[in-house]
DNA sequence: CTGCATGTTGACTGACCAGTCAATCTATTC
DNA sequence: GAATAGATTGACTGGTCAGTCAACATGCAG
């Protein structure tokens, strides 16, 4: 199983900041000028596998909503783990990126990770069937998918940890909470809203999804932050670093 | 689908020891009890289910873990399918039950939250394979089995939704952030704790599970409750920060 | 026009596995 | 001990589907 083709190409580098252009900047040498079914492919694929789950479908399925012939699907990825594989990447590689950029950035630990939420919030806007996918049939997927993406999920999580962990030593954030878990807490609350909406468990709309942002923000931070004024017995702070 | 075999109830004895008997009739003080097959392969469909996955394992897999003749596994189930649905509902029915006693009991909402991430959170100490199966194969899995047991998910979400509502209404959590959101935030946190665990992204141990009680009681109610001192109604006694 | 590379097609196959079933075993009853 | 009912066995089947492949199409270069 598995077996990887060189011709599939794709995303394997060890780079994930590269979301893989589609034609764009491919076509100036003429080598390749493709109407880039590739792409189409993949975009095919995300409804497909939101309509019917990675595993009831067939590649044939894939290749009939893209409007391609069934052996081009092999052309372009290796197997059908692959097409899943590559579009994870893409919208995982994406996300680190950004939470990169946030952490980078010299902003209140609240504003750091409501910029973190908003993302995903508005990733699932914006497309709610390619962040269904990624959460339904990749993030809780403990065999398969999940067991060859853990080093990817594992640093999402410890980007954001790393953000709690700098409140903490600021003393922003109490730390009797591990920044881990607290990680874990805040990036579990966001997949469980996006779950409720895939599911049709919560109400979806542009206000509902600003209230979101609140609610994670709120709910998490709200139980992290140090007590306002009363507390101001910590006088000593915590030790910086 | 999922005709439901007599024998395969299920769920409605609720017994929290979690023990269902096939020859109910006079079974009872007589000789050594029937090794009882059913429940022996629904104990190895657990393994093999968290082993390897619900659709990358064989029937034949979970007869062997079992110990007995392939064809005995449809004896007892209908399909691979209702060994798994057999072991969600049971479960599920078991947790559904605490929450309800739970909200019935005249406890502070604290408390009552309390209790259920202990149950859950201890219902992942004692038995890890059965609650990654459930999270991993059920409640995520957006199409086969998500839509099969909707019904149930949301139930569970909606008995905590009540809690937050009571707390709301008592003034205890502020209004501004809708219980149906608060309640599955507060599932989100504990789903993901355990997620951290099933995926070795967290420690786990003993102290590891009794913080992360307070995590998610911390966390969520942190954020969700009035501001503290001015109400200095029921019990006083504010935690010791 | 010829030759080569790459894009594109869809029929075919080989493996795999859920579910069936007739036979056999065990316990209970009269 | 014969009859009945359920428990248990495992070889077999029928359908499904991922992946292959040989052929055809298109584009480009010399």
């Amino acid at each position: 199983m598995s077996a990887t083709r060189p011709s599939g190409g794709g995303a394997e580098a060890t780079s994930p900041t590269g979301a893989s252009r589609p034609g764009s900047s491919a076509r100036e040498a003429g080598a390749k000028a493709a109407p880039d079914k590739r792409r189409l492919i993949l975009d095919a694929a995300v409804r497909v596998f939101a309509r019917q789950g990675f595993h009831a479908c067939r590649v044939a399925d894939i290749a009939d909503e893209a409007g391609v012939a069934y052996g081009l699907v092999y052309h372009y990825f290796g197997s059908k783990d692959e097409v899943l594989d590559t579009l994870f990447l893409e919208r995982w590689g994406v996300m680190l990126e950004l939470i990169r950029e946030v952490d980078a950035e010299p902003l209140p630990v609240r504003e750091k990770l409501r910029a973190i939420a908003s993302f995903i919030i508005d990733s699932y806007r914006h497309d709610p069937d390619l962040m269904k996918v990624i959460i339904v049939e990749v993030t809780r997927a403990a065999n398969s998918f999940g067991q060859t993406h853990l080093a990817q999920i594992r640093e999402a999580y410890e980007l954001i940890g790393r953000i709690v962990q700098q409140a903490q030593d600021d003393g922003v954030f109490k730390s009797e909470i591990e920044a881990r878990f607290a990680a874990m807490a805040f990036y579990g609350v966001i997949e469980q809203l996006l779950t409720g909406w895939i599911f049709d468990l919560l109400p979806q709309g542009a206000d509902e999804f600003e209230k979101a942002k609140s609610i994670v923000v709120e709910t998490v931070c709200g139980g992290l932050e140090v007590a306002p004024v009363s507390d101001g017995t910590t006088s000593g702070n915590t030790l910086p670093r």
